[in-house]
DNA sequence: TTGTACGCGTTATCAG
DNA sequence: CTGATAACGCGTACAA
């Protein structure tokens, strides 16, 4: 229980000078002696010597640290998201800060304030809607923002990262259109995010371009939290005249729908094609096989870290980045009946 | 561009002195003067101050926040496992810093030197086997250890929480021989894991017990990360005499294990039944629905952060904490043909 | 190489 | 009681 040494500690037991002992830590600093260097060395590791970060972070000011703060790690979207920025982030020896805001406008608000505290250098994020305000108090404290996926409007000097998402859903309609369908059933998140307002956009100009008619009931918009991806989808198949094939361009939601569709007597894709919004490998194990809009995850990953990472400290322009998605066709769309 | 205001800047604005301001910030320290406590919140405001968290830390020591290092968020039993203790801790006000160590030891060390550095009040893991003296190392430092699913031995002052792995192979491979399986594929992890060993050990017991032949080649061990469970199922199906069933108690194998399977021309559960350790959504919307291995996640989550934080402090003997897994059985198992 | 001021919030000690 | 002063914790960096 002796308590934990100091960089004190190290130069009185080495017989030196604190200084010294700080240029062996930061090595590059001032020249030390190999002889002293040694000794130091050795000194550190039998007082099992740390140095504490927060020490540092006092006198350094903003941090090389990261802030991530996701919707929700459960989603396997963000879960390999998460994965990869911290890879990604690691291979550049910077760590992660990671905190999730289960899509509450609340939480998000604490973890921005912890954010804060922290002086991380910068934070990406893939934020609720509601918190403009904090956002911009965040960049007022020299700490840049990365959104990744969606983003807040508003917020002009953060970057963005995210797959084209008009351009996906016109993918996936189009798609539907030309195997014949006309009755499409459309699933996307709150119009009150980025992506949900993008992809119903992409969704219904397809429609009108190609002449298809508009049917207001076969748009659905529900939260990324919850189930209520399955009410939608049995309102759809409870409908007079009920969908051809349904698009589910929440990939939070992918689940609880299939998982409807599932439970009723529906054939996919016989009686009804499907396309969803998910990269996951049960997408492929499913049967039948499902027909998937792949986001590029690695790819957003390493732009993610890249943008967080290049404004520490000169601040430029901000930036925004959009990658294309990936339409995998398998074996969940055909022509309908 | 004004750099973040200090607390002696909110002070001279205020017009008195920063230990006032200090107060105000930590009430309950000493008393204020309702005004002053007014004007002192108002001008935090028009400044939007935020006290460092590293100079409150150099002060305090030991924080309370929480390292939480996993092998794989990509893996769903973890990221769940990551969702509830970041839930739990923060509604106990605790913030968590997670780290993945992509079952990696190099990765698994540097993690646990960032940890120790920020001297974490504790830390919740999911260990690689090898670290052990690291492990020492940061208990010495005061910090207190909860080892969630796997444990390492050796480390002794360390709180351990999973559910009973022995007894939950012991369950599936009882089912298995009731329903008549001789013939029983196993694929678990690396013996040189807890989990793997007791769940290995527990499948055999119950072999022996029940009077059926051990054959090594139906027991498979293959590493976490990668897809070798794929290469073992396929080694399995392609004996002279293959198994009636197969047991997947590997979660991280998983899916590549049922996506071989389902590769191949086996139809589960006529000619194949599968039980999977794994708790997912899919597992249920797969066709057949499997019978599965269930974690109580949430439960395994709040007894780690319990015992994270109970510590803290008050250093007292290490627990161990054993919950029992819940065993479904759905639509993969039935009798040998 | 060494001595030492510095960064910033906390808290014990003191004065009004 | 309210508010002020100063020392402290620990690593960094510059002047000596």
């Amino acid at each position: 229980m002796p308590k934990p040494a100091t960089i004190r500690d190290v130069a009185a037991a080495a017989g030196i000078s604190i200084a010294v002992v700080s240029r062996v830590l930061n090595d590059g600093t001032g020249p030390v002696a190999p002889a002293t260097r040694q000794r130091v060395l050795k000194v550190m590791e039998e007082l099992s010597y740390r140095p504490r970060t927060a020490a540092r972070e006092l006198k350094s000011g903003p941090t090389t640290t990261l802030g991530l703060l996701l919707a929700d790690v459960t989603n396997p979207f963000f879960a390999r998201l998460a994965d990869s920025i911290v890879r990604e982030a690691r291979s550049r020896g910077v760590q992660v800060i990671l905190m999730t805001t289960q899509e509450d406008a609340r939480l998000e608000q604490d973890a921005l304030d912890t954010l804060a505290a922290r002086r991380v250098g910068g934070v990406i994020a893939t934020p609720t809607s509601t918190n403009a305000a904090s956002w911009q108090r965040l960049i007022e404290l020299d700490t840049n923002i990365v959104f990744v996926d969606r983003y807040v409007e508003g917020v002009v000097e953060a970057d963005h990262v995210s797959i084209d998402n008009e351009r996906s859903a016109r993918q996936a309609t189009e798609h539907l259109i030309d195997l014949g369908h006309t009755r499409i059933g459309f699933i996307s998140g709150p119009l009150s995010t980025t992506t949900g307002r993008a992809r119903t956009e992409g969704h219904l100009a397809t429609l009108a371009r190609r002449g298809v008619a508009v049917d207001s009931q076969l748009l659905c918009n529900v939260p990324f939290r919850g189930d209520q991806g399955a009410d939608a989808v049995g309102s759809l198949l409870n409908l007079a005249e009920p969908p051809t094939a349904i698009i589910v361009a929440n990939t939070a939601q992918v689940a609880a729908s299939v998982r409807r569709i599932r439970q009723s007597s529906i054939r996919v894709p016989e009686d009804l094609s499907l396309i969803v919004f998910d990269d996951n490998p049960w997408t492929e194990l499913f049967t039948p096989s499902l027909t998937i809009m792949r986001q590029p995850i690695a790819m957003m990953a390493s732009h993610s870290v890249d943008l967080a990472l290049a404004r520490i400290g000169g601040s430029s322009e901000p930036h925004s980045v959009v990658i294309e998605a990936e339409f995998v066709v398998r074996s969940s769309t055909q022509a309908p009946a």
